[in-house]
DNA sequence: ATTCTATTGACCATAGTGGTCGAAAGGTGT
DNA sequence: ACACCTTTCGACCACTATGGTCAATAGAAT
C-alpha cells in the first residue's frame, strides 16, 4: 500500500480507474483482477505488489470514494441556504459536476450501495455512516419550514419533493446513458428542471 | 419445450420458480444451471431435456413473465377511474398483490430491464414494446386534466406526481427488503401511503 | 560491482461452466 | 414375460477463468 502511494500519480490514477470501472460494471464477485490490470496498463504482478489481495484494493476502492464524495460534493454544498427547493437545486448542480469529472467513482459508490451481502470492515463501516449522515445533513439541515403550506406534514412532504426530483434525475441519467457526461450541453436540461422546481415551488409552497 | 409443457405442473412450477430466482439476482451471465437444477430439486440433465440450452430456458421465462404481468397486474386495474392519482391507488394495490404472490416473476423483469447488452429475438422484442405500451395506458390513459390547476404543465406534473409514489414505494421495498412478503401488515403502510397521496391531492389539484 | 526495488507474464491449483450421454428406471401394451 | 418408448439421473467432458505466486529480469542507487 505504501507501495502503491508513493507510484506516480497518472499511473496510480490510471489503476484506480480501472479497477474502479470494473468492479462498478460487474460487482465485487465477478470482477475480475486479470481485466483490471489489462485496462490499467500495468504487469499481473504489480496489482498484488501494490495491494496484496482483490479485498484490499476494493475496501481502498471504497475509502477513496467515500473521500472523494466528501470532498468533491458534500463540502461544496451551501448550507446556509434555507429554502429547501434551492438547496436541492444547488446540490444538484455540484452533484452534476462532481459526477462528471468522476463518473467511475460515482458509479463504483452505486454499486456498493446496492450489492446484497458484503460486509465492510469497521472502520469502513464507520466512514460509511458518516457518509450517510453527512448526506442527511446536505438535504435536511436548516432548511426553513416555514415556508410550506401550514396544513401539511413537513416531513412528508420533504420527501415528496425529495422522490420527485430524484426521480426526475434518474430518469435523465437514463436517457442520457451511453453518451460522454462531458460532451453533453446540459443547458436545456438544466432549463427544464428548473420548470419541475417551479411547478413543485408553486405547489408545496404558501 | 412440449415434454415441459406436458409434466406435472407443480413441477413445471418448481423450476421456473428456482430458474427464475436464479437468474434475478445473478443476472443472464452469471446465472447457473447447475443451481437452478438443485434448487429445483431435479437431475442436470432434465433442464436440457425440456429445455435445449440456457438460453431456451431464458427466453421461456422471459415470455412466460411478460405474460404473467399483464394477466395479474395490468389486466385488472380499472381503466375507468379518471383522477390520476386514484387510478394510481389503485394500480399500487393490484400491483402489490402480484407482486406478492409471484416475487420471483417480479424480480425477475427488474432485471430484465436492467441488464444492459442483452437483445432478445424479434418475437420477445414486440412482446416487450406491448408491455411498456400497456404500462403506459395504465397511468395515462382517459386521465381527466380538468382535475388539475390549470396554470400548470399537465404532463409535468404527472410526471412529478409519478416520481414522487415511486419514490415512495420503492424505499418502502427496500426498508422491507429481507422479509417474506407475504407475513407483512400492510395496512400501517397503506395508512401512511394514503397520507402522502392525500399531500399530493391537496397540493396539486384546484 | 553490488544491492535494492520495480516490473513482468508464464504458471499454478482450483473451481466452475454449459452441455452430453450411457445407463437405469418406469410405464404401457401384448 | 417381453419389447418398446419415455423419463430421469448424475458422472463426465472440454474448456474457460479465477486469484494469486514467483523466478527472472531491468533499473536505480550506492
Amino acid at each position: 500500500m505504501e507501495k502503491f502511494k508513493s507510484l506516480d500519480v497518472l499511473k496510480q490514477q490510471a489503476i484506480l480507474e480501472a479497477a474502479l470501472e470494473e468492479f462498478a460494471e460487474y460487482g465485487y464477485d465477478t470482477a475480475s483482477t486479470n481485466r483490471i490490470v489489462k485496462k490499467a496498463g500495468i504487469g499481473k504482478g504489480m496489482l498484488f505488489y501494490y495491494f496484496n489481495s482483490k479485498k484490499e484494493l476494493f475496501h481502498h476502492l471504497v475509502s477513496y470514494s467515500f473521500d472523494l464524495v466528501v470532498k468533491e460534493y458534500f463540502n461544496l454544498v451551501d448550507l446556509s441556504e434555507r429554502d429547501f427547493i434551492e438547496r436541492f437545486k444547488q446540490a444538484s448542480k455540484v452533484k452534476l459536476k462532481a459526477q462528471t469529472e468522476n463518473r467511475h467513482v460515482f458509479n463504483f459508490i452505486g454499486m456498493v450501495m446496492l450489492e446484497k451481502e458484503l460486509e465492510l470492515p469497521e472502520d469502513l463501516q464507520k466512514q460509511f455512516k458518516e457518509l450517510q449522515r453527512l448526506g442527511y445533513a446536505l438535504l435536511y439541515e436548516g432548511i426553513d419550514k416555514s415556508l410550506f403550506k401550514q396544513e401539511m406534514d413537513v416531513e412528508k412532504t420533504f420527501n415528496l419533493i425529495r422522490w420527485a426530483i430524484e426521480g426526475y434525475q434518474n430518469e435523465l441519467l437514463r436517457k442520457l446513458e451511453g453518451q460522454k457526461m462531458a460532451a453533453i450541453d446540459f443547458d436545456p436540461y438544466w432549463q427544464e428542471f428548473y420548470e419541475y422546481l417551479d411547478i413543485l415551488k408553486r405547489s408545496f409552497y404558501k
